[in-house]
RNA sequence: GCCCAGGUAGCUCAGUCGGUAGAGCAGCGGACUGAAAAUCCGCGUGUCGGUGGUUCGAUUCCGCCCCUGGGCA
């Protein structure tokens, strides 16, 4: 089997089965996987992040999972050149790449670009947050739309992550952050020829399956790697991987097991549901495959 | 069997001094340019348990019945 391209993307919301149908194209056309899922860099944390095991990983190179620890503040841009070096590497043994995950704005980098911007120095960043919770919301909003007329007018002055974003970049470099975007960069993969899925299972199945990996991640020890990840900074990127919060309420003994669970599942779904609405607006021209059960258990054999 | 408290949106509940009802969560839709597994926005008709009665009008008041929880026997 071969396939007519230079790179196949594989998008999907969380436990779709596209990891699984990733390494069976890989073997099938003789092609290398690059992660393509903010969270599966992470060195620590396996089994939360529904990481490919090891044997998985032995069976196909895998890149750019797991190569991160959780103690850094790891971003998209970030992403844009550790994918371009893996990129580089995979076309350089004369392999197809493959990338696989559900970071809809990994994607995005990959395909369509994004701008090239400094980075903001923490100090900024720190500042910035607390002029804002001095200000509140509605009035640090005002402040920044004195800086940033654009990106003020299209954001609600409630969106805390887009409007620091925005007010950070102008004070770091002096430059709106809305001028910094209509220098949009070339996308990683500009000039290659694409074969990009989708995979979406039905909803209800798919919320089935997250609720049913769950229960099987906390089996595989998602309790103790929670808590191995207890310590870290609340702010850092790593903090927010979904059910770590939740787990450690059990081990402080603040929440039951059961209930831990179920709010873990909760919060993946409606996650998957967010990724969906990406894929569905942003991905429109790609290739849409309905990944059933019946589908899912074909590739995983 | 008797007494008490409830039966209102998928769930948990609020409310209507009588003019057919609203929050949170869930669900659904949307946004998304360096935290993105993040951050934010929008969408609420449901025999107000059933049935009689009072009333111009009842989910709201009264009677009876059914169901749930608790108590007493």
């Amino acid at each position: 089997m071969s396939i007519d391209a230079d790179a196949v993307l594989i998008a999907g919301p969380t436990a779709s089965g596209k990891s699984g149908a990733a390494l069976a194209l890989a073997e099938a056309i003789g092609g290398d996987i690059v992660n393509a899922d903010s969270m599966q860099i992470y060195a620590e944390p396996r089994v939360l992040t529904a990481r490919p095991s090891e044997e998985e990983m032995r069976r196909v190179p895998h890149l750019l999972y797991g190569h991160v620890s959780v103690l850094q503040p790891y971003s998209v841009g970030r992403y844009q050149s550790d994918a371009a070096h893996a990129l580089e590497r995979v076309r350089g043994w004369g392999r197809a790449p493959i990338f696989v995950g559900g970071t809809g704005m990994y994607f995005s980098v990959l395909t369509e670009g994004i701008a090239n911007i400094p980075p903001v120095p923490a100090r900024v960043r720190e500042s910035a947050a607390a002029r804002r919770s001095e200000l509140g919301a509605e009035a640090f909003h005002v402040e920044l739309a004195a800086r940033d007329l654009k990106t003020a007018a299209r954001l609600q002055p409630s969106d805390t992550q887009r409007v620091l974003r925005a007010y950070e970049v102008f004070e770091a470099t002096g430059r709106s952050l809305s001028e910094w975007q209509t220098e949009t960069a070339q996308p990683v993969l500009a000039g290659l020829k694409l074969a990009r899925f989708v995979l979406a299972p039905p909803r209800e199945e798919l919320y089935a399956r997250i609720d049913a990996r769950f229960d099987r991640m906390v089996q595989l020890g998602a309790l103790e790697e929670a808590v191995a990840l207890a310590g870290i900074d609340p702010g850092l990127p790593a903090a927010k991987i979904l059910g770590r919060r939740e787990l450690l309420a059990v081990h402080a003994g603040t929440m039951s097991l059961d209930d831990a669970k179920a709010a873990a599942k909760q919060a993946t779904r409606n996650y998957a549901k967010r990724q969906l609405t990406w894929f569905r607006n942003r991905m429109a021209d790609w290739t849409w495959v309905e990944m059933t059960n019946a589908i899912l258990w074909e590739t995983s054999r």
